[in-house]
DNA sequence: CCTGAGCGC
C-alpha cells in the first residue's frame, strides 16, 4: 500500500542528516566576525562626527570616567576627522564605565561607538619612533 | 566643504 512507501522514505533521508559527514564550525579557530578585544585603558570609539575633536571627546567620555588623554584621529593630508577617536582612561573599571556610559549614544548627531583598543604594534627604536617624513 | 566602515605616529 501506499503507506509502507511513506514509511520506508524517511530511511533514505537518514542519510542526509548522518552524523559521519557533519563538521561543526571551530570555534577556538580565527573567526570572520571581529572579536571583542581584551578589556584594557584604551577605548576605540567609532561613529564619530567629522565636526567632533578630541576635546569633544574627552569631555564627553570624562562624565564617565577619569580620562587620561583623547584622541581623534585625523587625516595626515587634509587634517579633517576619519570619524574615530581613542580615549584612555586611568584605570579599567574607568574604561569599563566609559563604554556603557558613552557606547550607542549620540555624540554631535552621530550615534557613537565604544569598545576596547586592539593592542597597537610598539615602534621600532630605529627610527626613535619619529614620523617617517620628518627630519 | 566631505562621501560613513573603520583601529592611532
Amino acid at each position: 500500500m501506499a503507506m509502507r512507501a511513506a514509511a520506508a522514505a524517511p530511511r533514505s533521508l537518514r542519510r542526509l542528516f548522518s552524523t559521519s559527514t557533519f563538521i561543526p564550525p571551530p570555534i577556538t579557530a580565527a573567526t570572520p566576525a571581529t572579536p571583542p578585544a581584551e578589556p584594557s585603558t584604551n577605548l576605540f570609539v567609532s561613529g564619530l562626527s567629522k565636526r567632533t575633536t578630541s576635546e569633544g571627546l574627552h569631555e564627553a567620555f570624562s562624565k564617565f570616567g577619569q580620562v587620561v588623554n583623547a584622541r581623534v584621529v585625523t587625516d595626515r593630508v587634509s587634517g579633517y576627522s576619519k570619524g574615530f577617536g581613542f580615549v584612555r582612561y586611568v584605570s579599567l573599571e574607568d574604561a569599563a564605565e566609559g563604554i556603557k556610559g558613552m557606547d550607542g549614544k549620540f555624540l554631535d548627531g552621530w550615534v557613537i561607538f565604544a569598545e576596547y583598543a586592539r593592542p597597537r604594534p610598539p615602534p621600532s627604536p630605529q627610527n626613535n619612533g619619529a614620523p617617517p617624513y620628518g627630519r
